[in-house]
DNA sequence: GCGGTGACGGTCG
DNA sequence: CCGACCGCCACCG
């Protein structure tokens, strides 16, 4: 296939896929945990290619803005009601608090790493 | 191979 | 808090 065969799509979903449930990232926290830098706009792209028809959790992905990027009618709205079935707060603008909800994964507590 | 483009992000006013 | 600007990077025509 054409785009999404690439390894940089397939480290992107791996990671989506490890979003909790009930917790959001950002893109640009994607990529860098992707292993792709500052690729932010990329993961965007590879989400769009997944047009909503994936069983990735593509939902909790928005911008560091705590926003939904993703316009309301081009599957904005469905965004907002999947957060909201997993218990995500999403204000009437749509935007989550990050405070609260995201994703904090751990890294890999390093032996003798006690601070 | 080049230039425009985008589900981004940080900074500035 | 919000919008405008500019910088980034891979995809597409």
């Amino acid at each position: 296939m054409g785009s999404p065969g690439s390894d940089s799509y397939r480290r992107i979903y791996a990671v989506v896929r490890r979003i909790p449930r009930g917790r959001v990232a950002t893109y640009g926290q994607v990529a860098e945990l992707a292993g792709l830098g500052r690729a932010a706009r990329q993961v965007g792209y590879a989400l769009h290619a997944l047009a909503g028809s994936s069983a990735l959790p593509w939902q909790r992905v928005i911008n560091a803005a705590g926003g939904i990027s993703l316009p309301a009618g081009a599957g904005g709205l469905d965004q907002r009601f999947r957060l909201i079935a997993e218990g995500v707060l999403v204000d009437a603008r749509g935007r989550v608090s990050l405070a609260r909800y995201q994703w904090r994964p751990r890294t890999r507590a390093r032996p003798e790493s006690r601070r």
